[in-house]
DNA sequence: CAATAACCGTGATTTTTATCACGCTCATTT
DNA sequence: AAATGAGCGTGATAAAAATCACGGTTATTG
């Protein structure tokens, strides 16, 4: 199970088995439910969550008390409210589960500590924030240039397997459109 | 005048003056004048480009011909294509200046130089990607979340200075709306 | 100094999207 | 087996924003 993290860490830098068994070493498993919640608003943010499996949202209330999806995290993705978790402050966001899922968690210290102590996880880390900026990057294009259809056109094309797993409902919410229009979208 | 590059690390490290020598000779001198070109589409993406004073802007052209604005950079923003630069690839953004610009620019490989070297460049480096991670993730929360009148009252209320600065069409474009909406929204 | 172009405001109209309302289906619960 | 609620589609209407068009101001340029 665990190999999964080392496939994924292995896309950007080359371990042997010792290394990976230290890495692991600085992660915790934790295994969540459909509907639980990993991380509430108001909650001080420890960690930064490796998805083995299972499918999670992060998302946000507005003031008119709608909900906002900012991101979408399936197997072999990271998912946290980075802002809180690197400043350890409190959340702004939610994390919760859509699925049963499974988890492979680190705290600040250990992922400075990984960072400090292996040149490649260092850049490890530093390729997956330059990845995960340049995807929000693209996101925001999307926003301010695609008008409904292009956008959901453009998710599509992006998570084709998100479309089968995910109520229209919430794709509606990441993409800023309420149900409705994306029904009327998807319906034509 | 490279003191500004000095204060602007030392908000997250403290470095010495050889330290800083050191680090200032992986960088290179550049003025702009207004209207010039950065980097243009299609270009190589070779440097990271850190704003001494002056104000540019990165923005790609939609499939209507429409620019779009991504960011606005003025004194002490780094401004580049970041998916071409850390993947040496060509761009798919412009940047031009609005006005007069001085900037000192880093190459990528003198970028993990330093990085490999000084562990607090390292660090330097690592904090600022997460806070453009976490800044960008702001911005698509208020591009799902807010209107047309929320988006630039955030805007406002973030960059106060750019508003005099910039002319209205290109804050609508980057807010995601025509400048006539923008226009009506400010003259009520 | 006239000509030109950038920038901005604003009216009229159209298009897009949100809101409100209702009903259907399907799965889960009692 | 009936009851409940989530998820989804869709009609009618309202609101938001885009589009098209025009004019006015200001700065720049030949």
């Amino acid at each position: 199970m665990s190999q999964k993290l080392r496939q994924h860490i292995e896309e950007i830098v080359k371990i042997t088995d010792e290394e990976f068994e230290y890495v692991l070493s600085h992660f915790t498993y934790r295994k969540f439910l459909m509907n639980q919640y990993v991380i509430q608003e108001r909650d001080y943010v420890k960690y930064d969550y490796f998805v083995l499996n299972g499918l999670l949202k992060s998302w946000q209330l507005d003031e008119k008390g709608k909900p906002h999806i900012v991101l979408f995290a399936t197997e072999n993705w990271w998912i946290s409210d980075p802002q809180a978790f690197y400043n350890q402050t409190k959340a702004t966001l939610n994390i919760d589960c859509l699925e049963d899922s499974e988890t492979l968690y680190i705290s600040l210290d250990n992922r400075e500590k990984l960072c400090t102590e292996m040149r490649k996880m260092e850049y490890f880390f530093r390729k997956k924030t330059t990845s995960g900026y340049v995807a929000s990057q693209k996101r925001i294009l999307s926003l301010i240039s695609f008008n409904a259809k292009e956008r959901y056109d453009y998710f599509t094309q992006q998570y084709p397997d998100l479309l089968q797993r995910v109520p229209k409902t919430l794709i509606a919410s990441y993409l800023g459109i309420t149900r409705e229009t994306l029904s009327r979208l998807t319906s034509q």
